[in-house]
DNA sequence: GCGATCACTTTCCGGCGTGGCAAGTTTTCC
DNA sequence: GGAAAACTTGCCACGCCGGAAAGTGATCGC
């Protein structure tokens, strides 16, 4: 039971962070614009927190380009969609006991 | 999609609390030692975060004697499993698209 | 060519939640 | 009488969160 808590992912259970990593789970990738847009955060605040995640090791980056051209793709890994999906599992352990 | 971020409830989204709440909601009752041993925290922070919830409106406390042989018991309102439900629907929504 | 605009990144920084430790209270068990 | 359970509260340090602002590079419209 209580291990569960100990599943679950800090760097994945903040809510954007979460949010981003379901969308990456279930797309092949997603660029800046798109995730900026759907999580409704600032420009600052998403690159900051795909920051984190790229340093964690869920998500790879790869830009095409500079400034207003450029694109910035946003993938997860293998090591991310085993941390989301072993996050998503504790979370149902936990809420699911219900 | 973002609305769903929007019912991320900030009071329960926090692991401790979020097991809590699922412990109470499925549970008729808890009392003091029983949920700080289930999710392995100190007494003072379960004091804390019982503390939280009842200022929140998710649970309320009843008491029985102090010290040793006192009963400390907390029960899940009406209102409060509402809000969890709540929760629970926008952490599926977010994490289900998957 | 020039200004507006997009796409990001980084720094600064105030604010808040988290959680341990320590001390204090009440009551019971041995 | 002393140990120990059951809580509560204050102090406080630490780290995350996230907005604002400023900067960079490149393209679009006129």
């Amino acid at each position: 039971m209580t291990t569960d808590l100990a599943n679950l992912d800090p760097v994945i259970h903040a809510p954007k962070r979460l949010a981003a990593m379901a969308l990456l789970a279930s797309a092949s990738s997603a660029d800046f614009p798109f995730l900026r847009d759907h999580l409704e955060v600032t420009d600052s605040d998403l690159s900051k927190q795909m920051a984190t995640l790229e340093n964690a090791g869920y998500v790879t980056v790869t830009k095409l380009g500079h400034g207003r051209g450029g694109v910035t793709t946003y993938r997860i890994t293998r090591q991310g969609k085993a941390a989301f999906k072993r996050h998503v599992e504790a979370l149902r352990a936990i809420t699911g006991s219900a």
